[in-house]
DNA sequence: TTGAAAGCGATACCAT
DNA sequence: ATGGTATCGCTTTCAA
């Protein structure tokens, strides 16, 4: 691949001029500046972005430390942030982290490396120090679907806690007492509040949890099968469940029905999420809403406008809605 | 941030082993190395990845082009790619190019501008030629899910016409004869022979497919539905369909079931990819698999090895086969 | 083992 | 309007 100064040697020119035309920059000659787009095209030349942003000190692209695109829920994420980008004509250098800890700071790291000035980070795993210490250098960090106190101006966050409480609001209101909870496992523990904060609300209303109806699995849909087999197993009753998300209660009403429940008419199911398969499958999901796209792009946009002015808190905190649909009935 | 100057000067060194320390290089006493390291730990120093990528003359990572990520077809792509890059320690580099032709080419110019010495494009709109114009200086680039003759060693794809006759053939041979289509909008028109494939082999089985049952809608869960209702509207009797992807048959299948119509009961439906979602509806989608990740897996280790020996043909054209579950029934 | 210095590819300031 | 050249941050011979 040519160098601009073989441009520069083919067109009889410096290279200074060779950079004009490459910048659209002015003060070059008609003739010249099209002398040199044409042997440009002829030698097929296309210039290194490495070594302009040597000289630029930044790039364009914007940095996303993602677990995986795989699970919906982040590829909604995705989403939101591809599409902020690409309006902005900006790329997305993606590293996805298999789910340690290890992986996630070498994702920051690699992205700190690149000089990327704008980042948005999903971290489940990474202490608060150590975020707090990787967003010391660059302004455009921002932290999505996460609440650090000291980095509260580069946060956009959901209300989980709030979410969880709906849930258990919600069952109760329909007159469920016997309810079973299938988690999300979650390498940081405080990643969300929901499931938590759901029992608790339980708790409040009176309803015990015990600790046998409580399933841990991970996140997604074959989670939510395996969690509800052993829940079958453990023979308690229940007639309502909640769920971490979407995923998983899909695997679980699968796993029902599979031995031989109904839902809603044995169990009824509440998911969390409302991804475009709540609304697909049969009996349509309850779930709880909460603004994945809109997040990701307000905080792509933080992060791309180096958060010279954080938005407003209320533009950042995501406050979550339910969404009645028909895997949820009264308790008969 | 601190450039490897610095980081010489406060440790008394020459940048030369500073250098040598970073990259794990020998020659350096094991003192200053060590002393070497403290500073760089101290003053949180990160050597610029790209200045060093322009020494290399390449860089690890893999670019990808792909239209989008909240697609699950794409989704699933970008998943095996990205297994392949942790594996490997390769970061991502994805351009999406909201489906059309001008933001595919700068995708795919800018990761060459970037030097990427691996890339993996997924062209909807771009011609043959201008795809062997840009492949020509990047041995790593390969093309995933389309075949050029003259790259004919750098693609991997599906056997799409062996897809689309598979649905032909299954629906016939369940004994139906009223069939209507519903193809997916795609720009470039060649891009998948699935429908086509589907319909030509429907007639030399003896079964005329009217204009009037083909509809085409953009290639997810909306457009099913708007497609379905455009169906229904023009009132042609159908006792099957075929569907260009899983999202639109569920979308179809949503759209029959609020006009009254049950599946398969009244209509038998089949679709395409063989999504995670097929398997999580009710009815569970009769469908055709096509192996998404692998292909994925296939291209990206293509390209990370440069293709010095592209795998054996067979291991880069796939073969679909039926899933057969209960959205097809027998016609009665 | 260590350092000096010549690139790598492009930009931008200073001359002309 | 052009060209010469120092510079960006790092790597890599080549000497010492």
């Amino acid at each position: 691949m040519p160098t601009i100064k073989d441009i520069a040697k083919a067109a009889g020119v410096s290279p200074a001029s060779v950079s004009r035309v490459i910048n659209n920059g002015p003060k070059v000659g008609k003739t010249t500046r099209e002398k040199i787009k044409r042997i440009i095209e002829e030698m097929g030349y296309s210039p290194n972005a490495n070594a302009q942003a040597i000289n630029a000190h930044s790039s364009a692209s914007v940095g996303l430390v993602l677990a995986n695109l795989i699970d919906p829920f982040y590829a909604a994420l995705a989403h939101g942030i591809e599409q902020v980008a690409a309006r902005r004509g900006a790329q997305i250098f993606l590293n996805s982290c298999d789910d340690t800890k290890e992986s996630e700071r070498r994702a920051i790291e690699t992205l700190l490396e690149h000089r990327y000035q704008s980042i948005v980070v999903h971290s489940l795993f990474l202490e608060d120090e150590e975020l707090i210490r990787l967003a010391k250098s660059v302004p455009g960090l921002v932290l999505i679907n996460r609440y650090i106190e000291a980095l509260a101006d580069r946060c956009v966050w959901f209300d989980d806690e709030m979410g969880g409480r709906l849930m258990a609001q919600h069952l109760v209101k329909m007159g469920h007492r016997e309810i079973a909870v299938i988690a999300g496992e979650s390498g940081f523990s405080s990643a969300s509040q929901r499931i938590p904060a759901a029992i608790k609300e339980l708790n409040r209303l009176g309803v015990i949890v015990h600790p046998e109806v409580v399933e841990v699995a991970p996140a997604n849909y074959e989670g939510g099968q395996v969690a509800m087999q052993n829940l079958l197993a453990s023979k308690k009753p229940f007639t309502a469940l909640i769920t971490y998300n979407d995923p998983m209660a899909i695997g679980a009403i699968a796993m029902l029905n599979a031995q031989g429940l109904a839902v809603p008419g044995d169990v009824s199911v509440i998911g969390y999420d409302n991804l475009m398969l709540a609304n697909c499958i049969e009996p349509k999901l309850t779930t709880i809403h909460h603004q994945i796209g809109e997040m990701a792009v307000v905080a792509t946009e933080m992060a791309l406008s180096k958060i010279v002015m954080p938005p407003a808190i209320e533009k950042r905190h995501f406050k979550p809605h339910l969404v009645e649909r028909d895997s949820v009935v009264l308790r008969a």
